[in-house]
DNA sequence: CTGTTAGCGCTTTCAG
DNA sequence: CTGAAAGCGCTAACAG
């Protein structure tokens, strides 16, 4: 049945046994009820057979998937759903894939949620500043009742999380979570901060510009360069903070620092930020690494050991195979109610899944050193 | 009531005035019944405050949404679809996100429908040989019977698409798309592959390596392999054709030409196939673009410009804006009968929208010359 | 093993 | 302008 059951293109009633004189609907219109019809059967049999839990006849379920494909028969999800009253489908909530970051990060979800059977549906989050009424991806996630949520994207404010995480199991992927009811599974930015930040200090810059976008703007970058920043400063180095707002914000004034000799160095909260620097620099005629070193944080880019950036790179592919398992996790347990206290838990159980205490997960990324920086 | 007005965790029952003793399930769990309920009118009533065509007096409608986002009630999509037998939602299948190519698409996609008010919602496509049942993707799509399909994947055959190409409205969206019926934007790959051999011809190479895929594994590769390969040979070059299959592959064969003398440039079809070219020439201490020119296609990588290379920018935002607007077309269009012939047309139409031809947009991207190829 | 009977939550005529 | 009633296509107890 794989290929070249299709052959006619038309309509053709006939093909069955009993077909009795049912007009056959276009397929995406066809229901479980015309099948039934179709094939003599009751509709509870039909539906039974096609996913139903096994007390069909085999010889009965054999007829009715084979009248199924072969009418091109395509189960109407919100139907089955509405009725199951549940869904099997997780959410996830996305952004900005034009940043590697993402774009790596949801093809990575996506592959670690199919290798665990869990079937992923995304859409975006849109956040006009309407307010009511819209809030898109979100709603619409939530709309479609699904089973879990994984929120991929560091521009959802856990205030809007919070109110549903009581009513549906969701994790935030690769932003560190600061409402600590709220699931996550992040990057240790505090720890890649302090690598980038000691790597440059071994090589004996003291001096060093620190690209630092707001929390609003960006909350994983933030508390990148925000560790980056402590961590020079406890090593005693001196710091310039340089504000950013754009991808291109900050980069003219940050080689404004190294023309005044004020800064040997400049740290970027991501490897797009280090690029702008390197352009700019280009175009300034100012030499990387030898008038100035400059780090980034991802690791991500495509042709980024050509390039030869010095930068960590995100365990992209941890972060999602863990926020999978944990997603799978919250799925089994037994969805901790809204307003009850606490649960006993029964002494049997092997391997006690407990979704009591909220998830916190953090994966360590790899420093790698590159020619964006040298010696001062 | 943007924000603060969350305040409570807790169930809070009477906080509107002629509240009665109903118990208020959590937010997800909240019907449009309990709201009627809660208020003391109907559900009709409820249902068409909230999303209603008008028929509802002003009063009502505001007490209704204000008591609907108080109690944070969220409509139960598949319900309300089902009741109305449609969805708005426009399905859009991916594959492969860590491409940029296909990760800039789907940003670019999603932008633009949000620019036209379109709702996206992605799956992507997961082929797993099963055959039967599962084909995963496209079938959960066509289960939530979207108003719409935008396929973005090379890697779904047209045969899997025919099907159901009268019952809803698709376009296939960076593919070229050899049968005819099926609606397709697209790059103009011809033009691409001309613009890279004759960049290649006028810096005096007549002997070139064309990496290049089987259809099977990347039709849009595929067929802009063919394209350089025609070109140069109608120009009177000689060619080498290597064949490639994996991402790696074909790199060593055709840099083996180059060492043997028998090449003077590489064709790739892709910027990654091109990195990957530029470091196993490294590798071997083969120089670019001194023994060896190489050129790519997509023009997507970031700091692309910094390392140079020499490709043709795909029009990625244009063609996810045309397929939008085509889309939008389309879905306004008096959706084609799956089996009656032709329509005649009412001649009173000012513009009158045909969707009769199917689509068949093809774009045209940049050459961008680059460091990685030069004179011979 | 199969058919019957109720709904899931929402939209939508059709009356009032 | 609002309420009552009839489903949308499917699942899930129950009976047979």
């Amino acid at each position: 049945m794989a290929a070249g059951s299709e052959s006619t293109t038309g309509a053709d009633a006939a093909d069955a046994a009993d077909a009795s004189e049912a007009s056959v609907p276009a397929r995406l219109r066809l229901t479980e009820t015309d099948l039934a019809r179709h094939l003599g059967i009751s509709r509870a049999t039909v539906s039974r057979a096609l996913y139903g839990s096994g007390r069909v006849s085999d010889a009965t379920r054999e007829r009715v998937i084979a009248a199924a494909d072969e009418l091109g028969f395509v189960p109407n999800m919100m139907a089955s759903e509405l009725a199951a009253g549940r869904s099997k489908l997780i959410g996830l909530l996305l952004r900005d894939s034009t940043n590697p970051v993402y774009g790596q990060l949801f093809d990575s979800l996506q592959t670690a949620a199919h290798a665990r059977g869990m079937e992923l549906v995304s859409v975006t989050a849109t956040h006009d500043g309407d307010g009511r009424a819209q809030m898109s991806g979100l709603r619409r996630l939530l709309g479609m009742r699904v089973a879990g949520l994984i929120i991929a994207t560091g521009d959802v404010p856990s205030e809007q999380l919070l109110p549903f995480s009581g009513d549906v199991p969701m994790i935030r992927a690769g932003r560190p979570e600061p409402h600590d009811t709220i699931n996550a599974v992040s990057y240790d930015e505090e720890l890649h901060g302090r690598m980038l930040a000691d790597h440059l200090f071994l090589l004996g810059h003291r001096r060093i510009a620190v690209v630092t976008p707001s929390a609003e703007v960006s909350y994983p970058e933030w508390s990148r360069a925000v560790a980056m920043a402590d961590r020079l400063a406890s090593l005693g180095a001196v710091l310039s903070i340089v504000p950013a707002v754009a991808q291109t914000d900050g980069v003219e004034a940050a080689l404004d620092e190294v023309v005044a000799g004020r800064v040997s160095a400049i740290m970027c909260p991501t490897d797009l930020r280090q690029l702008e620097v390197l352009r700019a620099a280009a175009a300034r005629g100012i030499r990387v690494p030898e008038d100035v070193s400059v780090t980034g944080c991802d690791g991500l880019l495509h042709g980024s050991d050509l390039l030869g950036l010095t930068t960590v790179r995100l365990p992209v592919e941890a972060l999602a195979v863990r926020t999978i398992e944990r997603m799978a996790e919250l799925l089994a347990a037994p969805a901790a109610g809204p307003a009850a206290g606490s649960v006993a838990g029964s002494v049997t159980g092997p391997a006690p899944i407990v979704s009591a205490a909220p998830i916190h997960d953090i994966l360590p990324g790899t420093l790698i050193p590159g020619a964006t920086t040298a010696p001062v």
